[in-house]
DNA sequence: CGACAACTTGACGGGCGTCAACCGGAGTGG
DNA sequence: CCACTCCGGTTGACGCCCGTCAAGTTGTCG
């Protein structure tokens, strides 16, 4: 095992969440040249149009994936956090179909997208492992498609802060009480379909339910159990991934 | 190759999209157990909930995906048509996170996952072409998020067309001159987010737009340039899969 | 202390939901 | 061959949720 917080500890962990993982597999994936680069907040990492040849493992810090409309209209599509691979997709999609951005200072390292693809193959654990993820993505997506299109802002708001916490808590980045997010509010409304105005209205909301407390972007939740319910979170969409 | 119209053709035909198959990848396709099985109009294929042995091929028909809100509101997240393989992710994700169903009757072929999943490694043509399958379908996802959530209404049932006909056209169902919808306004809504009463209003107004004809359930694209502008359609995200 | 990003709050309006009624075609049964 | 039923489409009235605009406040960093 690599040593903690560096990107190697974070791959292996990462694919070792979905069960099998050889003495083989975990030395194969010591071998992978990574390229590590620390990054500002706001960095463009891949931009909707490219055509990438490296993967991008976070290591630290905060990114998220977002398209944008023809009228210039921005969806945030996700939010990840360190451990997350971020464009597996690109081992098969040529062209990048959404952008990819830090939203905090962050680590990634770089992995070059044919290596990654051989290992998939030679050493089969890793492969699945590589796939499962990308499927526990597709149902992430699912869940906000439904997020977006059927719930109304308060739910909305409440489920987007629920599977952000329980994504990072998995991680041990923090626990529900005291929690600090590392979005702005203009964001969380770009991941919610919400303008950034009504988002404050919706947190404020949430803290005069009694579910959360705020003190500017550093929320508490007072309740996991009333915000859980308050957003309909059943976490059975993350495959236990989070 | 097989038989034009059997499940095994359309399976074939699906894979071949991402090129490399060699011959005996199409033999050893030909080897699946399939089980063959005509199904009525909104038939549950699947159940949230469920935990799948097989994965679900549809072969004729039409078909969604779709999840449910705790508070009953149903948003579809995706739909198909012949040759798309409804339920890959069930390979590695046991639970199933949404719910399958026939919107119009279908014929559908149910293959063992255990086979499919070995298959997938033995033949790694087959497994680059279904976990490349299972990719664009995430990008796909990724383009209903940000439809939901970032578009108006007439935008988004303008896209939701434009989509549904463009990955018609690739499988030889109908052109855009003259096109017949298999889902109600209610599905149409559920898709978009919006409900059929608001889905019937806008429908008028791409009428009155001149973008497309009405005749029941019948569609006549009377302009497709103008109603790709109208949606801001821009096929990329298919990832020439449609 | 000035500049700036992000949060906060209020006024106002519109897009879309809700409710309700009606229509029209397809299938069914006598 | 006609009446009945039912599903889905169509239309109007009304209201609310959330967007828009605009002005302020607060914390941070130089």
């Amino acid at each position: 095992m690599a040593e903690l917080d560096t990107p190697l500890f974070w791959l292996t962990r990462k694919l070792k969440l979905t069960g099998a993982l050889e003495e083989e597999d975990i030395k194969r994936l010591g071998t992978l040249p990574l390229r590590t680069e620390r990054v500002s907040r706001f960095r463009e990492l891949v931009r909707e149009g490219d055509i990438p040849d490296q993967c991008c493992l976070l290591a630290a810090g905060y990114a998220c994936r977002y398209k944008e409309s023809l009228r210039g209209a921005r969806q945030i599509v996700s939010f990840h956090l360190r451990g997350d691979l971020l464009d597996i997709q690109h081992l098969f999609l040529a062209r990048a179909d959404h952008s990819l951005q830090t939203i905090t200072p962050a680590t990634v390292a770089w992995i070059p997208k044919a290596e990654l693809l051989r290992l998939a193959w030679e050493r089969p654990n890793i492969g699945k492992a590589l796939w499962r993820d990308t499927l526990i993505d597709g149902s992430i997506f699912r869940e906000w498609v439904l997020n977006v299109g059927r719930r109304d802002a308060k739910t909305r708001v409440a489920h987007m802060l629920c599977e952000f916490v329980a994504r990072c808590e998995a991680v041990g980045l923090g626990s529900a009480e005291s929690f600090e997010f590392p979005m702005t509010q203009e964001q969380i409304g770009d991941a919610t379909g919400l303008t950034s105005v009504h988002v404050n209205r919706t947190l404020k909301a949430l803290d005069g339910d009694g579910a959360l407390l705020r003190n500017r972007n550093r929320f508490q939740v007072v309740n996991w159990e009333q915000l859980c319910a308050l957003a309909e979170f059943d976490p059975a969409y993350l495959h236990a991934a989070a």
